[in-house]
DNA sequence: TTAAACTTTCAAAAATAATTGAAAGTTTAT
DNA sequence: ATAAACTTTCAATTATTTTTGAAAGTTTAA
């Protein structure tokens, strides 16, 4: 297999992971790409390799900053910006997990809290209603105290978590 | 909070994360509906309850049966079919997590084999690419076999895994 | 201060994904 | 065998998301 042949194959296939993930496409593509660069690349190189406009790589490198997954770099001399990929997986998994339980996970909690202790009524239904939200928030929060604590931990944090979990 | 707004407030935020997961928004709604209901419904009561089509109710509740997280019932003397979800948490879990791995975690990395072990070229920057696609190999491959393992006790299954890693 | 080099923004366009609804298909009762 | 009751399919439509590209914004150098 040619190097640009695999290359590529593994951009298509990060995107198309992403996608299935709810990450925009060229997000998970500009991530894929930038993880297998030894140099930081510019926006330009981004744009050429990906085939894609200045304004879309703009925006979807921003974003991969707000992740906290992607940092800017500055080099000497050149006026432009360059940028490189996180690439401990063990702090990228970290980052992906924190990011999406304060976004996602954290307001559908408050949202199940909500709808398990709002209703007053007593009828059946309402009654088993409440039962299953509530059931479900517990579940949430279990499971995402456990990615909270996992997290705790950057090298090797199941051992870590193990321990802590055993004591 | 009057009961029916809970109800829909918990619909509704259940699609919307599912969305945000890459699961299509109806099909969340479905199997939120059905998680909140006590008695089985038809695909009339859940098309009037989401206000959709036929088609995509059907199309919807088959995606949910075919993740193995909805059941067919069939009532005493009534011709149609009724539907429930999958209530217990942890079995819910084990399924979508078994489901996503084997869709969507496998099939990545063949990928991700074939490109980290495929290239010939000795460039430094192929070589780094090899290199960088084994890393996310090893790492992924790590990941789906600690939701391998952890799926393979239904109840209170981290502390049993815990119990095999640390024999 | 000016202008070149570069980045961001955002309305419009394009691409993608979800939804509809009616026709075709299936099952059950008689 | 027929028809009623129900479900599935899928081409066309609609909704949503992503992408473009040019104008506006920013930074740097002289």
């Amino acid at each position: 297999m040619e190097f640009k042949e695999a290359k590529n194959k593994f951009v298509q296939t990060w995107g198309a992971l992403g996608s299935q993930w709810g990450i925009n496409k060229t997000m998970a593509q500009i991530h894929a790409l930038l993880m297998v660069s030894k140099e930081p690349l510019s926006m330009e190189d981004i744009m050429e390799e990906l085939q894609i406009s200045r304004g879309n790589a703009s925006m979807n490198i921003r974003a991969l900053m707000d992740w906290g997954i992607v940092y800017k770099e500055f080099k000497q001399g050149e006026r432009k910006e360059f940028f490189t990929a996180e690439k401990d997986l063990d702090e990228l998994a970290i980052k992906i997990a924190k990011e999406r339980s304060k976004r996602e996970i954290k307001p559908a909690l408050k949202v199940l809290k909500e709808v398990s202790t709002g209703v007053e009524e007593k009828s059946t239904e309402a009654k088993y209603f409440a039962e299953q939200t509530d059931k479900l928030y517990e579940f949430v929060l279990k499971t995402d105290n456990i990615i909270e604590k996992a997290t705790e931990y950057k090298d090797n944090w199941l051992t870590k978590l193990l321990m802590k979990m055993m004591k």
